[in-house]
DNA sequence: GCTCATATTTCACATTGTGGAACAACGTTC
DNA sequence: GAACGTTGTTCCACAATGTGAAATATGAGC
């Protein structure tokens, strides 16, 4: 049985500048190295130097005029990240649900990690008895699926070649190891707005993927539509535009409106 | 001259801390041990322990199916405060114009600092020629101006007794400094939603302030109207009803509609 | 110029943080 | 079911960093 965190030991200098950052309040919002050494019970040396750290990462500044200290800007950075997180989420939900019942296949919503893999954060199940099962929580490698081909094909040169730079497996005799190959695909993905993957990870299975961007038109997640070969061979092309108009929608709640 | 923070020592355990938190980014949301320390280059060991202090702060969060960690919701609460000072300010600054243009008084914007002072953070000065020079950056004892006033008189009880036991230094013969007397004070102030203060601070300065409110109600920031005595002891009520008025816009906008 | 309060720096000391190694857990393959 | 690989988690000997009291710097008020 895995222990809590609250269980392992941790840093006491991080939890103490962690607890610099939680004594401001919307009724405090500026505090001294003495308010702060005194709220806190630590030697105003000891607040003095954690300010620092937390100041150089931005996450606290200083007043020049009041020599008071306030949180930072980098927090309302980082908490977008969050926000966005959660947003992309909820915002989809109800789309996933949609496009599940109009394709009467199984819905994923897929992110990249930060190992180059993706994973789906959410997903609806088809609704038939022949269908792929969940696999949410499941990393998988993207060059062999059509939600990792769209991921792919949005990212940075640099970041992309270090990715390919690791192989790409084989896993049925459809799936593409080639890089140079790979890279053609992927200017296809680009410019057909959408992905196909048919029996490259899995025989028998197939799928379409399409971009879901924020408003700055960042590629941040991919809505999927996938299923058996034998359903979707003949539909593909019906269900990439429909895959494609639900991630166009999602990304408009996102505030892409390019 | 003052060196930069940048210049001086800070805590190498915080500074990864913090390195730890600006890994993640919208394309990679979720990161594990092992990613974070090729990315940054420490051994797992030490990220883990990092990990496990900001985890306990809030800052950081693990997906327990995938044991991939993402920022913490505890970074929103966080930026929310910062987003709150500037949306004070900035929400404010008009109707800082507004009202000294109408009062052709100086006007200021205060909010506490930790220890129990005030502090103004904007102000318009008055258009005459006759007028307080403006204090922003400058704290001040709050028992003896009418903002200090309306932030006293709506801070938690226990906050206020350990403010006033730390004594009400007289300025002038009109300085309240009985504690029970500056209760009543407080009292009338909450009844009449604004406080007045004339001649407590310096001989021949008065003023008026009225409270700021954010959409919980909480009294965040005061706005006041200041100026000589021989020019504001005919229009006291005047002015103060105007000044509550402003304020309540303001609050208004800040989304407080009790 | 003196006093006071706070911010900033110094320095001797030792506790906490370190990181390599080992272990645990889990999924995959045979 | 065993073996293997990968990642997360724990352990432990060691020393480097963090500590905090004291000193110094700074600026405001008188």
């Amino acid at each position: 049985m895995k222990k809590k965190k609250g269980q392992v030991s941790t840093l006491r200098s991080v939890d103490r500048a962690i607890a610099i950052l939680k004594a401001f309040s919307e009724e405090e919002p500026e505090l001294g190295v003495t308010e702060l050494s005194q709220r806190l019970e630590l030697p105003k040396s000891t607040v003095y130097r954690l300010l620092a750290s937390l100041q150089r990462g931005g996450l606290v500044d200083q007043d020049p005029e009041t020599e008071k200290y306030r949180l930072g800007i980098e927090l309302v950075r980082l908490a977008g990240l969050v926000l966005k997180q959660i947003d992309v989420r909820q915002i989809a939900r109800p789309y996933l649900h949609s496009l599940a019942e109009t394709s009467e296949e199984t819905v994923n919503l897929t992110v990249l990690t930060g190992d180059g893999k993706v994973i789906n954060i959410d997903g609806i199940p088809s609704p038939r008895m022949v269908r792929n099962v969940g696999w949410i929580g499941r990393e998988m490698l993207p060059h062999c699926i059509s939600s990792g081909k769209v991921l792919l094909a949005y990212l940075p040169q640099q970041q992309l070649e270090r990715i390919l730079a690791k192989g790409l497996p084989r896993f049925t005799d459809k799936t593409i190891t080639d890089p140079v190959r790979l890279q053609e695909e992927l200017n296809q993905v680009r410019q057909q707005g959408y992905a196909v993957a048919q029996e490259e990870l899995e025989v028998g299975l197939s799928a379409v993927a399409a971009p879901i961007r924020n408003h700055e038109g960042t590629v941040i997640a991919v809505i999927s539509v996938s299923g058996p070969s034998f359903r979707l061979s003949e539909k593909i092309s019906e269900l990439a535009q429909l895959t494609k108009r639900t991630a166009d929608e999602i990304s408009y709640q996102l505030g892409y409106t390019g």
